[in-house]
DNA sequence: TTCCGTCTCCTACTCAGGTAGGAGGCGGCG
DNA sequence: CGCCGCCTCCTACCTGAGTAGGAGACGGAA
């Protein structure tokens, strides 16, 4: 019994981690996507998702409208609202608008999962405990677990990629990994079409947004 | 009871500096300087000073290294990190290293001066959220008023610098603040310029690590 | 065994990004 | 007034990054 979610949201590196995120759990599957609020309320109709990760600022339509929309058609769905800000303004308009709850995009991947999971066993996502982010983690084991939580990537990948967000260049990475520059732009391009990135700009930005490599090995 | 310093940075100006700074306080005394790590490892283990003033990055030996080392022969010594603007990876591992606190170099004197004092009264100083919070504070300084540039980046600057650290590229900074992407390009140079920085990634990276531009507007 | 995915490396090419240096306009300040 | 900092834009140039396409080696799975 998966969990079938339509994301929702204008930013297409947003979209690319939560289809990372959630490429790695078993019992979630996204069904469709998004870039805009008539999009949303679109794809809802058609594959009738069980639950919808709508960000608020969306062209053509709003996530609010969006939402009610959506509930007004499907009133099985849930919406789960995406915020950039911890004191949005829009937060009680999207609760009366139906939303089931919100989280914060740069919450921790643990959180995301948990929000996603709650809202769609049915059940309301009030205000979640705003984190802080406890910064030292100063002791961190290596890397000795086998499954990493981002899917779709290699492992070998996944070592570029961590190396790319802390702001390495190819001739670097490559000095790190012990292999040639032409074997890091391969890997890179790789990561980039899987992650529909445009270049490593863009994946430094997507790491350190959805805090993927966080507390890593500095 | 004056306060023993030994300057360890690799550029003359910078010593020079505080060379200029210290001499004008009768309770503090440069005993030595040191132009890389080595130096300053070699230095610290024959003047005993009671302050390290160290550079992170420096020839030889970097800053991080000769921390531990000056340290491991003499634990009664102070390290007080220097920094522009370094990455946290650097203050995480600074702080790992044993360093007692950071200042920036661009710090107003008597911060600098009032650092030193309260390092080799054997305190920490500035725990790397509260340094986070006061830098992300005065880049998040309203518009209208022009605020003393004491992080060096002016406000068209801080403006480039935001969009960077949302991936956009040149041409896109361009359209969204309505210059030229040559434009665009010129500030990019000074911003490294001032930052140290190599390229946009490194600046991507230290815009999310340092927490800058988070609660902004998208 | 064959096939496939992963990892490695290569050439050749294009292009965005960054540097260097200059230049004009504008507003504030001594 | 003149100077200076900031913002704007330009040309010319060089390099790192990314793409395209191919290839060999290895190990596991069918």
């Amino acid at each position: 019994m998966t969990v079938r979610v339509l994301v929702a949201d204008d930013q297409s590196m947003v979209r690319a981690g939560f289809r990372m995120l959630l490429a790695g759990e078993p019992d979630i599957e996204v069904v469709a996507e998004a870039s805009n609020g008539l999009e949303a309320v679109d794809k809802a109709g058609r594959f009738h998702p069980n639950v919808v990760l709508m960000d608020i600022r969306m062209p053509e339509l709003d996530g609010l409208e969006a939402t009610r929309r959506i509930l007004a058609a499907d009133n099985a769905a849930r919406v789960l609202i995406l915020t950039t800000f911890d004191l949005d303004e829009y937060v009680y308009e999207a609760l009366r608008a139906g939303a089931s709850g919100f989280v914060l995009k740069d919450d921790p991947p643990e959180q995301l999962l948990a929000a996603i999971r709650v809202v769609a066993g049915g059940e309301a996502l009030l205000s979640p405990a705003i984190t802080k982010r406890v910064i030292a983690q100063f002791t961190r084991t290596p890397r000795p677990a086998p499954p990493p939580a981002v899917e779709e990537l290699t492992q070998r990948e996944l070592d570029v990629f961590r190396l790319i967000a802390r702001g390495l260049s190819n001739a670097e990475i490559g000095r790190e990994l012990y292999i040639s520059d032409t074997t890091v732009k391969t890997h890179i391009t790789h990561i980039l079409q899987k992650l529909d990135l445009r270049d490593r700009v863009q994946a430094v930005v997507l790491a350190h947004e959805t805090g993927l490599f966080e507390a890593d090995g500095r």
